[in-house]
DNA sequence: GCAATTCGGGAGACTCCGGC
DNA sequence: GCCGGAGTCTCCCGAATTGC
């Protein structure tokens, strides 16, 4: 078993690795302190089985660096562990496709339970913070995605799969032009300003 | 029925930005 | 500096709707 531990805090590193040990014997766990080792990490040919993954970090730019990490390894379950404990912020890292999400504040128990149930294929939410409380959809952002036209939806579709405006060109059979007007009218109504949020409002909503 | 208007889809030209 | 990707502006075309 491959273990990416991604965070720029040695002693946090540190920490990490004793609760992956602790759940599994035969674990080998790679480090990364940055976006650059990641990326150095996942260019070696073996496959990863987890990666701990910190928000945080030099290089990762919020939830961009989690998103493309997911476009990157859609396979490989991802635990995002943050010194945050903002109900947004965890929602919004779960919608971004997150396995789990684990405050650096739980104790290390808490910590080997989340990476066990993970590693069994099923999604950790830190209910301790999140409380009972169900997700509930924002009527606004139903109303914005209700706006966009059946073209519209299928290019946002495809960039939710993580496609470049060139290979939702060619899966639409149209020019790259006309996917940037549909982009730029998507951004438009979902009142966005970049593919990343627009992505992140799709799966928001779920249905991407 | 027909002209005017609106809206969505498509494309060309252009700028901006980041990576090499 | 060059190149590729992303985004904006503008225009054209066709279909649907509206008003006369």
């Amino acid at each position: 078993m491959r273990v990416l531990i991604a965070d720029d805090h040695p002693l946090f590193r540190d920490a990490l690795r004793h609760v992956v040990g602790q759940s599994f014997d035969a674990a080998e766990c790679l480090e990364a302190c940055d976006f650059n080792q990641i990326g150095a990490a996942l260019a070696d040919d073996e496959p990863l089985d987890l990666i701990l993954l910190d928000l945080n970090m030099p290089g990762m730019d919020g939830f961009t660096g989690l998103l493309r990490l997911r476009e990157d390894l859609p396979d490989t379950p991802i635990i995002v562990v943050s010194a945050s404990e903002d109900v947004e912020v965890i929602e919004q890292a779960l919608a971004c496709g997150a396995a789990g999400f684990i405050p650096k504040s739980s104790p290390k128990e808490r910590m080997c339970e989340a990476v066990g149930l993970v590693m069994n294929g099923e999604i950790f939410r830190p209910e301790e913070i999140l409380g009972t409380k169900t997700r509930t959809i924002d009527p606004l952002l139903e109303e914005k995605l209700g706006s966009l036209t059946h073209r519209q939806r299928m290019v946002l579709q495809l960039l939710a799969r993580g496609k470049s405006n060139k290979q939702i060109a060619y899966e639409l059979d149209v020019t790259n032009t006309t996917v940037k007007a549909h982009m730029t009218a998507i951004l438009r109504k979902l009142k966005v300003t970049s593919r990343t949020q627009a992505v992140i409002v799709a799966r928001q909503i779920g249905r991407f």
